[in-house]
DNA sequence: GTTGAAATCACACTATA
DNA sequence: TATAGTGTGATTTCAAC
C-alpha cells in the first residue's frame, strides 16, 4: 500500500474516482460508476480504502465570497519580536474571521497569513485594529491580491 | 435579495445550511434539515436560491497531499520583465501543476504563486527547471511554508 | 484481494396545498 | 413551509473470479 517514497500507492481507476469527486463532491457514486465502467460497490470499497489511507480529507461546500460583498483579498507578511511566540501569535490570529491562512514561513517574515475583506477599508481596520494589535507584531507588509487567477487542488 | 452595499442577504437558516454543507458537502439534507428543525423541501428551496444567487459555488472533495507524498508548500513572488504581459506569464503558469495557485499583486513583485512540491529538492527543480525557464520572469522570492497553523474559508 | 448483482433502506426532488 | 409520493442513489451482503 505504500512505496519506498512512503506516499501511497493509488491506481488508474482510484486517480478517475478522485478527479470526479474533487471537482463535485455530491457527483451520485452510481454516475462515477457508469462513466468508469465498474459497479458503484467497487466505488464504494476504494472510498473507505481511501479514506482510511487519510488521502481523503472531507469534502467542503465553496462560496463566492463575492455575493456576499469580499472583495478584497490580500497576503500579509508579518515580523514578530523575538519575544513573541508563533504558537501564542497564531491563537491570536485565529480569533480574527478575516484570516483565512495562517503559514509559519522561511525568510523575511515570521508569519505569511491571507485574509479576506470586504473592501479596502475593512482591510486597512483589520490591520489597524487586529492585527497591529497583537503583542509582538512589530511590523507587517500587505500585498492585495488584484485578481486570483489560478485555484486548484494537487493534480492526480 | 441584495441589501444596500450590492452584497447577498441571507438569514439565520441560511447561515446554519451553510455552515453544515461548508463541512461536508455530503452531509444528507434531510438529517440537517432534522438538526435545524425544518424539513427538507425548505432546504432543497433555499439551496435553490442560494445556488442561483451564485453564493454556492460548487463543492469539493479535499485530499490530503501529504499522503501522496506532497510536503513542501511555498510561496514565491515572481518579478516580471516590463515586456512581459501579465496574462501571459499566467498561461505559462497554468502548465505547471505543482502551482496551485497565482495571485496579482500590488507591492514587491507582479505575481504571487502557490506551489506545492515532494520535497525541496523538487521545489527547487520546479523554481530553476520550470519557473525561471519562462520568457520575462527577471527574479524569484521564495518562502517555504514550514507548517500551515490556519485554513479555512469565509466564516458566516 | 477485488469484483459485480441483488436487495433493502434512505434520500432527493417535485407537486400540491 | 410542510406533506405526500415517486424515482433514484447509497450501502450491505454475498457469491464468483
Amino acid at each position: 500500500m505504500k512505496n519506498n517514497n512512503n506516499s501511497l500507492k493509488i491506481d488508474g481507476i482510484d486517480k478517475k474516482i478522485l478527479r470526479y469527486l474533487m471537482e463535485d463532491a455530491r457527483k451520485p457514486i452510481l454516475e462515477i460508476a457508469r462513466n468508469i465502467g465498474i459497479s458503484g460497490a467497487a466505488i464504494h470499497q476504494r472510498l473507505r480504502k481511501l479514506e482510511s489511507s487519510g488521502l481523503l480529507a472531507g469534502s467542503k461546500f465553496i462560496i463566492n465570497p463575492r455575493v456576499l460583498g469580499y472583495t478584497t483579498m490580500a497576503y500579509i507578511g508579518i515580523f514578530l519580536d523575538k519575544a513573541m511566540s508563533n504558537p501564542r501569535a497564531v491563537k491570536e490570529l485565529e480569533k480574527i474571521p478575516e484570516v483565512l491562512e495562517c503559514h509559519y514561513t522561511t525568510g523575511n517574515w515570521s508569519i505569511l497569513i491571507k485574509v479576506l475583506c470586504r473592501d479596502n477599508e475593512h482591510l486597512m481596520q483589520v490591520l489597524n485594529k487586529k492585527i497591529q494589535q497583537i503583542e509582538g507584531v512589530s511590523r507587517t507588509e500587505t500585498f492585495i491580491s488584484l485578481n486570483q487567477q489560478i485555484d486548484r487542488q494537487i493534480q492526480i
